[in-house]
DNA sequence: ATCCAGGCCCGAT
DNA sequence: ATCGGGCATGGA
């Protein structure tokens, strides 16, 4: 990775190993608001990051050095060499291969836990533009008011603290629908340290995945998203109703295939790289709506 | 209008 | 252990 700074601004060039869109609007995370072509504000961390792209270098305006390096080279994941594990796994499998090819510049991000976690709960059954409006709404309604961008009023995500003692019920007003009271589960369980993500280090991606199991509303999805997108566990395979449709499709002669049996192959394919090989093939089944009779 | 969405809970088998 | 209905909400 190499940057420099720029009228306060730092540039980057990540030789096409970093596309902003594709990255952000891969369904990873829920925390953004697209203002232009390549042109985002990122909402993480108690910041609001302006990210856009021009003559092929990446742009983070609005930030220091110090927030540079503390905050945003591990949130998009910026010390990973994105070029070995596509090459890893392009080399693996065709399939693969294309869906790499045509979204070669997601990066995994790496979240913040409490409000990875909250997002993926607000996930279940729902769509990602309602994702968003909810992750919003509780931003608005609990969090703080970060500045103005183009008209736009940014608000860091609630903190678990702030949202600790809301009920359900009036979480409901945000429009989390019935994931409500999870969300209310998941806010006690944190702060009262019945769930502390610091103590997972030593555990395996398994046992970490049942401690989250033990949230009301958390399964074994949510609990794969989580790992995945927010404690770095890349071998963590979320199968979603998309993964399990492209991979019914492309490795089990398309016959619908329970997720038990998808987990397994693709630990056994793609092993460590499970996660990473997951979010392209979800995308990719997405944008091609693979398996669902209107693909192409 | 009916169906469904980056699922999970719960009760019935 | 596995299966199906129900669930808030809003867009197609």
């Amino acid at each position: 990775m190499n940057y420099k700074l720029n009228n306060g601004n730092i540039c980057l060039n990540m030789d096409g190993d970093f596309i902003i869109s594709q990255t952000l609007e891969c369904g990873q995370c829920f925390n953004f608001n697209k203002i232009g072509e390549e042109n985002y504000i990122v909402t993480a961390f108690g910041r609001a990051l302006h990210i856009y792209s021009t003559d092929g270098s990446i742009v983070f305006e609005d930030t220091t050095q110090e927030e540079f390096e503390k905050i945003w080279v591990d949130y998009f994941d910026l010390n990973r060499d994105y070029g070995k594990i596509k090459d890893l796994l392009s080399a693996k499998d065709e399939t693969l291969k294309k869906a790499l090819e045509y979204a070669p510049g997601i990066r995994i991000i790496n979240q913040d836990f409490f409000q990875c976690l909250i997002s993926f709960i607000i996930s279940q059954n729902n769509r990602i533009p309602m994702i968003k409006k909810v992750v919003s709404n509780l931003s608005k309604k609990y969090g703080e008011y970060i500045k103005t961008v183009e008209g736009e009023d940014y608000f860091s995500f609630p903190t678990p603290e702030k949202l600790y003692g809301i009920s359900g019920n009036e979480l409901m007003e945000c429009k989390t629908g019935f994931r409500g009271k999870y969300i209310a589960d998941a806010v006690t369980k944190y702060v009262d340290g019945t769930l502390n993500h610091k103590n997972f280090n030593n555990l395996t991606t398994k046992e970490v995945q049942a401690l989250l199991m033990g949230i009301h509303g958390v399964g074994p999805k949510v609990a794969d998203c989580v790992m995945l997108f927010s404690l770095k566990r890349s071998d963590a395979f979320p199968a979603d109703v998309w993964v399990k449709r492209i991979m019914s499709y492309f490795y089990f002669d398309q016959k619908d295939t329970p997720i038990k049996d998808i987990h397994s192959f693709a630990y056994e394919k793609f092993g460590e790289y499970s996660g990473f090989a997951q979010q392209y093939l979800f995308n990719y089944a997405r944008q091609f709506k693979i398996g669902t009779g209107k693909d192409a």
